[in-house]
DNA sequence: TTACCATTTAGCTAACTAGCTAAACATGTT
DNA sequence: AACATGTTTAGCTAGTTAGCTAAATGGTAA
């Protein structure tokens, strides 16, 4: 009904949301390679992959490049600093037995002494 | 055709992938909170809030209590962890000038002496 | 029991996604 | 010019998502 959220954030997410595009960034952090080499490993059709890469390429998670009749994709790193950054802000409650800490303090705080 | 995606890190992203679940998890940092708290921010009904926390809750990153005929949320953070470990591969990529570094080494690689 | 408050379920719509095949486009080779 | 290779576009299908309203459920309070 509404226009879908386009936020870079989200972009960036949902891009990450698949484990073709995960797998693809990460053939793409050895260094750059073609869209034959990027579907090798995949038993998807090339149009599939195409997709695929457009869908990394909206999010900024990689640039494009024209060399013949290939269109060599590297990757672009820094939507994963945003990411990096937005999840510094939970990081202590994930670690070190936090969440069994915060259970503690809750249920203390309830007045239940046991 | 196929099912749909469901493995861990997927689903975690495409939680993400929404402001408005973001900005809940952001809320559930300070503290557990009842679905009419967590709606309070948005003009969204009431329906639509409650598909957002069924969301969050299939990715793991909360966790539901009953308390009358309240049903508090909860964060639950660890399959953060998950994407920070991800991300960990990354970081070297998107640190202090990395992307102009690989553009050098990739034009000296090409014999370009410029 | 009735009323009220918080929340979920059912059922709908519009938009988006991931996949496909067939066809088109782009570039280099013969 | 014709061909081969790499890649994208067009157009389809099936399934998912985000939103809604209306109705049902669960629990407390009169």
């Amino acid at each position: 009904m509404f226009p879908r959220e386009t936020d870079s954030l989200s972009l960036t997410f949902a891009a990450l949301a698949d484990p073709t595009r995960r797998a693809m960034l990460a053939r793409l952090a050895q260094g750059p390679a073609t869209v034959k080499e990027l579907a090798e490993p995949f038993t998807l059709s090339m149009p599939t992959i195409s997709k695929h890469l457009k869908v990394l390429e909206r999010a900024g998670l990689i640039q494009r490049g024209r060399e013949a009749q290939w269109r060599p994709a590297q990757l672009h790193a820094a939507p994963l600093r945003e990411v990096s950054t937005w999840l510094e802000d939970y990081r202590q409650h994930w670690e070190a037995n936090f969440d069994r800490l915060q259970d503690y303090l809750r249920k203390i705080q309830k007045g239940d002494a046991s």
